[in-house]
DNA sequence: CACATTTTGTACCGTTTGGTACAAGATTAC
DNA sequence: GTAATCTTGTACCAAACGGTACAAAATGTG
């Protein structure tokens, strides 16, 4: 998972993740099938462990407060922390296969749908907040979920570039400005 | 430039450039010396053409105002417009090769470099409005360069997925509300 | 027209890619 | 203890990768 996470999907080579699996090809094959295959399991586990990150943002009282704790935990997750050799920086769905050959397409369909399903349970955390009295009912709670899910892309983009936790920070301030009211 | 901005660095093959150009494979090499350099041209083309756009964005009046047109024109070419054959969604320093293999890094880091650097401008014109008087001395420019930037990056993430010129703009507009005061 | 220069096309180079065949080694069952 | 099963390691496959040597063709120059 790491592997593909810091090289992407075709960027990790067979080699590089058979060593860092401690097995080599024919076992891997013999678990997996193929390397799409191997990708896959890897996505579904990054996203189950992020997930956990995500749902207890999304615990948070108000739509607002989920919002803020998500922005935040991304940020310290994705650039910031302890940072020893094993971290990677960036979001495994962005730089996954945002652009690659096309043989690997599918790969990269894949990765846009996981990403959309991401801006759905925003939207849906959003539209809670608006029935239960915390959000105002007459913002467009779509646009707000596209908003944030694009500032989040834009989030691992940064830290995949090398930016740091304090200034990531500081943009997520400015971001929580454009909240409603 | 092209062939490089729709499939990325790695993804885009020797093939693939060399029947786009409409030469074989040595006089590329004649013409350019290796892939790389190749790339590089490409990205300085793009750089250049964009940098049009981009300019044209940053002299509006006020800086808010530069702001704004710089994201209208960004969703609209990134994803908008009549969308013929040619036409890539995204951004070409983003998805050129935001995760790669380790052979690729030169190439990598090069693109965050630039993308850095539109950073830069970005503040450089907001720091112009503060001492305009169009926008307020208080106001942290780098960070708020930093989430236009972000924010930026999250549209080619959105746009190089599918997301709509509609869809996209309305995130914009919540984004245009971040704007101090 | 003949010569020198440059551009083009074909064929190749070594390497690496994702993917397997197959036999030796370890494990389990009886 | 021996036989059957499963796992592992080595060696290999065809294809595609980026990059080049070299000769044919086209061009320019006297």
């Amino acid at each position: 998972m790491r592997v593909f996470w810091k090289h992407g999907y075709e960027g990790a080579s067979l080699p590089a993740l058979t060593k860092a699996m401690g097995i080599n090809r024919p076992s891997m094959y013999a678990a997996f099938g193929n390397k799409e295959e191997l990708f896959r399991k890897a996505v579904a586990r990054y996203v189950e462990r992020s997930g956990a990150m995500f749902r207890a943002a999304m615990a948070q009282r108000t739509a607002r407060e989920a919002i803020e704790a998500l922005l935040r935990s991304i940020v310290c997750a994705a650039c910031g922390g302890e940072g020893g050799a094993g971290k990677v920086r960036g979001c495994m769905l962005v730089q996954g296969a945002l652009a690659c050959g096309q043989e690997s397409d599918r790969v990269r369909r894949e990765l846009a749908r996981r990403r959309c399903e991401m801006e759905v349970f925003l939207r849906q955390r959003l539209e809670r907040g608006q029935a239960e009295g915390d959000l105002r009912r007459d913002v467009d709670a779509a646009a707000l979920a596209k908003f944030y899910a694009t500032f989040q892309n834009g989030l691992a983009v940064q830290s995949a570039g090398g930016a740091s936790a304090e200034e990531l920070m500081k943009a997520v301030e400015v971001a929580l400005r454009a909240w409603p009211e």
